[in-house]
DNA sequence: CCAATGCGTTAGTGATCGCTAACGTATAGC
DNA sequence: GCTATACGTTAGCGATCACTAACGCATTGG
């Protein structure tokens, strides 16, 4: 079973929960945004629902898909613990750099 | 070739780079740190190396590895590309749930 | 009813991932 | 110089990924 980094290092699955951020939509719906099939959409969703990134709620032959914060929480507070201030320090350090660089002619 | 997500959804990859946070490193220090194999640390260093988010400097039959700040910087912006401040809001709404969950008897 | 259509999910496949085992190579130690 | 040892990288393999093709199954229109 993936992970929820795993879960968003696909670009349509970031896209996806994209979308979803304007509320609840149908597999079809999300799918006719996207280039690939709605069977491969499908599966990305299930794969999100299994990490508990999204929701899925069935009416007649229709399943609505939607986001569930609690599972967005807990990927914030994992991108947060990667993301050491440390890190934060060298990407300064970068920027002051590319700065100093494009300002020097 | 993978993609900056896609570099830092493993979790062994994550951890150099923390620890790499500390310095430059041979890749049989890092890996005096994990319970994989050298040569398994060494093809995470590999494809860390091609993604940009780390540099290699060979010195006799050492190879030091170190961060590089400018692939932390394009992997901070991915991420804030990504996580939008409509998510951030409906992970307020979960906090503000499970608070109230909790205080509830 | 009942065929036809539309919705979503399961087979099946080539490509990629993460690992151990085997390897090449450069430096010590003598 | 020459063997022994330590460092890092390439083979090779089972498992997983992302996708299209084929499928099951409701529901709609007649």
């Amino acid at each position: 079973m993936p992970d929820l980094l795993t879960a968003i290092a696909e670009p349509n699955r970031r896209r996806l929960l994209q979308l979803l951020g304007n509320g609840e939509q149908t597999v079809t719906e999300l799918a006719s945004r996207f280039s690939v099939s709605r069977s491969a959409v499908s599966q990305h969703l299930i794969l999100l629902a299994d990490v508990g990134l999204v929701t899925s709620r069935q009416e007649g032959r229709f399943r609505f898909y939607s986001l569930r914060p609690q599972g967005l929480a807990a990927l914030r507070a994992e991108l947060a613990e990667f993301w050491t201030h440390e890190l934060d320090l060298l990407v300064l350090d970068a920027q002051a750099a590319s700065r100093s660089n494009t300002t020097r002619p």
